[in-house]
DNA sequence: TCGATTACCTGTAGAGCGGTAGGTTTCGTA
DNA sequence: TACGAAACCTACCGCTCTACAGGTAATCGA
């Protein structure tokens, strides 16, 4: 039994990590963190368990190289949101469920103690909320409608855009979610 | 060894039965569905795991019985629901944050494939989005700003009473939930 | 007072989990 | 061509989980 005869000079390390971690990203959405065993990530990429750990020392290890996937994802720099963009953005995810089901599940898991990804999510929401605001003031100024700042109207949009997901992600024949989000952004529209 | 020397006559089956189902509300707040064990409920209410199945056979089971709780617990009849009332619950919430937190790691558990609450929370949301539509209605009339409708706008109403809840629950500090749902509302009282 | 039902218990099966230990093959490099 | 590192494997440990089987003590109605 030899192992790189098919497969010889390809698969580099770093080719290697990003299959695992894409794998992950599909069978935390199928079944969240706590529920994904490293045997069905492994299985998926044609490794066994133990061949998994090589990549990843711990299943923590896993789930961060996840999470720090999804910020490069999303790093636009704050300067070229738009609100527009934020539209398109959400039309977007529309087409791609699996990765949104991904977060939503592991945002649901976070609130409870002691889970490896609160930490993450808290941070990340402060960031967005900020950045949020940013976009919202370039957008509109100081005044949105009924006196709002774009500080207090920043966790709103973001509310909005995760809760809708959860909806959608439950019924999308029920749920428009880009519609939806577009009515909100109108709502912000009316000085 | 005698079971029931101490506590004899009382703790009637209906009683220990919503023991355990407050346990579980705990315990699923703590560590989510899939992480929650039967033995961590029942030893919270003084049994063994074994003794817990004696009341819930299987753990969807005692699940069922948290999401029935739920269910008579919010359900107060469509017609007396009005808008500040809404305020006036997301108020209370703010106050019980046990019980959110369970719902909301459920709810995110619930998108995964295969989930036993995932019906439960898809037809929920139906009715809970009509039911909004409703107060909407009675409150607004058929006019909200930018030509909104309120069928249109109930899932965004849902959208931010959850939202909101995720971002409170991971930094409680950072975000005022009733205060923001508040300027939600004054959002849609602009004519 | 008896007999059924209720309310628990102990014991255990059976599966899955993350992780360790320690091997062997392959590859890149000197 | 020799050697160290990288890439995987098998074997296994200890734990936890749900659930079943079958027991015993208390309770309650006839």
């Amino acid at each position: 039994m030899s192992y790189g005869d098919a497969m010889n000079a390809r698969a580099k390390s770093g080719e290697r990590r990003a299959e695992i971690v894409r794998a992950a990203l599909e069978v935390i959405a199928e079944r969240g963190y706590r529920g994904a065993s490293l045997a069905a990530v492994a299985e998926r990429v044609g490794l066994t368990q133990q061949g998994l750990l090589h990549y990843f020392p711990t299943k923590d290890a896993l789930l961060v190289a996840v999470l720090e996937e999804r910020d490069q994802w999303d790093a636009v720099p704050d300067s070229r949101w738009r609100v527009d963009l934020l539209a398109s953005l959400v039309e977007y995810n529309a087409m791609r469920p699996a990765i949104i089901q991904t977060f939503s599940a592991l945002l649901g898991e976070s609130v409870t103690e002691g889970h490896p990804a609160r930490d993450y999510f808290t941070e990340r929401y402060v960031r967005v909320r900020a950045s949020m605001a940013g976009v919202l003031r370039a957008e509109y100024g100081d005044r949105l409608p009924n006196g709002l700042t774009p500080e207090r109207t920043a966790p709103l949009l973001v509310a909005v855009m995760d809760g809708l997901q959860y909806q959608w992600l439950l019924d999308p024949e029920s749920v428009d979610m880009p519609g939806a989000f577009r009515d909100f952004l109108a709502l912000l529209g009316e000085a």
